[in-house]
DNA sequence: TCAGACTGAGGTAGCGTTTCCTCAAGCTGA
DNA sequence: TCAGCTTGAGGAAACGCTACCTCAGTCTGA
């Protein structure tokens, strides 16, 4: 139908009978023209289905509508990839587009990307980390708005979105307690992992509210059901009488709920469990489906590209961490009358 | 140290002592320039620490080094996600960046996402599939290269780079039948799947060949270990004397695996399991671990991006669809002496 | 020896915008 | 009534680069 070319915001001018300068203004509502002559210029634009050459704007307004995403590590497709999705949401919200790029665990890739988005002329930058060690900072050198999320990073002025652990660990607690649940073990991930220390100062932090003490002390592992299931053995062996099992993750709470039936106790009623991740191949596949918590990836993306859109704008945002509390959701796994 | 802003091609130009248009020719290393012109001016570069502006020479070029990830469904982030990076390895040695959006399942979106990259002036789409129905060709409207990956489009003469899950089952029943299997079954997910309907095709064809046939009929069902342990049991109920069950994945070949032990027969002296595609969380995780196929998901974003290079530099490329072979991971659930 | 081809280099015109400035016209208030 | 403001509109530069063309000098071969 139309031409083949895309048109531009000349031909639109010409057509409106205004010049480029007043074409100009009216698509993009600046100030300084009247309401008829704007209306007459969307409209020729409209006829044209004109749409602006970003690239064209860009260079010449010197800001792109276009930021980097920068991947510490998307390996952890777990979690990366839900964080990209909610920020790309919230991005499409602000008219943005992201160029996305990994650092593949390399440290100094992450400055090199920095700069190569540079040369792309990229408005700002979300780093997203990996929640192990601390994200090098790239702030100073990067000259431009960063926001990082998942991650803590190597200068505290930094704006850094993070998941509150402590808080989802405290709330798994409390809906132990609720449910009646006193004597309650704590099978979790490697001790390294600052996932995996939140977490387990948040279940003491809470146990202590309550007057509580935990059953058998922190089990340290991996990340697997498999060893899992070994720990949970142990622990129902040191522990018989345990009546609550909180997992560091919904896949450790797999092997945990298999080595609990298969001692032939029953879950929930014998040993409630619980996992963290609110991973559905694993949670709604355990029998009973597990309560968990559920981090909210997605919001946490979308409220790091908020704050990458006010800093963008001119907001001075005050430095600091920034921290999303997760969902509880709750499962058969600890409420037999739960879904 | 520097100057805080970017140095432009015009001041390297002028600290080498030649014209604007000689300096764009040495960096861009194109020929009627003199070797030692082409090292006065790099030299002069390498000082002023520059790089080049790409807007710019996007801009005037009408290329822009940039094409447009379109992602159909990316909650599938098992799939998409490695696609994505090992087109992103790819991307990096040619010198392109990405600009990936999402079209979360809403059909039409796509059409949208393709006409606003290209107001970014993308050189290329990369679209990915979900392997479901048949993805929206959007080759025609969009005017630039296009290659497909995971999942076949509604125009057969488009590029299309696939997983070859007909050879891929057919390499699982052979290894099968290398270790001495004859009576094997199949449990796998949804009928509608391509995915599932090309495993069944290869894993009936690769039968034929040794003379066998299956065990039990083809068991369609759902991607889930809870339904898989259920229709292990069945299937063991019917066919008590079976010797081997191939699944459909590695999250059913995890519930297989479980009923099968639950059985009281061994794996795999008793019966061999096999899954499919490799997602360690599932094939580290059985115990013994799993047999499966790698699909060898970044070699395949790879190559598309590859082909979309090609085409990108003007190669004519004839359409049609590419098929990469997985690669047959051989663990302890079929093969003792294996990891 | 000289026409023609080739080479290295530079000049200039865009690319499609935005932004800054200028300018005419209409309006205000003393 | 007229200086001074405001408003709407347009002209022109700038953004940093590449593409196209021109031009002088050198090389080739008949």
């Amino acid at each position: 139908m139309q031409a083949d070319r895309q048109s531009t915001l000349t031909e639109v001018a010409q057509l409106a009978g205004v010049s480029l300068t007043t074409a100009s203004k009216a698509i993009n509502g600046r100030d300084r023209i009247s309401e008829v002559t704007r209306k007459r210029v969307l409209r020729a634009a409209r006829e044209l289905s004109y749409s602006p050459n970003l690239v064209a704007r860009s260079l010449a307004s010197g800001r792109s509508s276009t930021i980097g995403v920068l991947l510490r590590d998307p390996m952890i497709h777990r979690i990366a990839m839900p964080i990209v999705i909610g920020a790309e949401s919230m991005l499409e919200q602000w008219q943005l587009s992201a160029i996305i790029a990994d650092a593949r665990e390399v440290v100094d890739r992450l400055a090199d990307l920095a700069a190569m988005l540079r040369q792309r002329n990229v408005d700002g930058l979300l780093i997203v980390g990996d929640n192990q060690g601390l994200t090098p900072s790239i702030s100073a050198s990067a000259k431009i708005p960063s926001v990082y999320v998942h991650g803590r990073t190597t200068n505290p002025r930094d704006v850094v979105h993070l998941v509150d652990d402590f808080a989802g660990a405290v709330a798994v607690v409390n809906h132990l307690v609720e449910v009646g649940r006193a004597r309650i073990a704590h099978i979790t991930g490697p001790e390294y992992s600052p996932a995996v220390q939140q977490r387990v100062l948040g279940i003491g932090h809470a146990l202590e509210e309550h007057g509580l003490q935990l059953v058998g002390g922190v089990r340290y592992g991996q990340w697997s059901q498999r060893w899992a299931s070994q720990a949970a053995r142990d622990v129902l062996a040191d522990a018989p009488d345990l009546d609550a099992i909180a997992c560091g993750s919904d896949q450790i709470a797999a092997g945990v709920v298999e080595a609990v039936v298969a001692s032939g106790r029953k879950v929930p009623d014998d040993v409630a469990v619980t996992g963290y991740d609110n991973w559905t191949v694993f949670a709604e596949e355990t029998e009973p489906a597990l309560t968990t918590v559920d981090m909210n990836l997605e919001k946490l993306g979308a409220a790091a590209v908020n704050d990458l859109f006010a800093m963008i704008s001119g907001t001075r945002l005050g430095g600091g961490t920034r921290h999303h509390e997760g969902t509880l959701v709750v499962r058969g796994s600890t409420d037999r009358h739960a879904p």
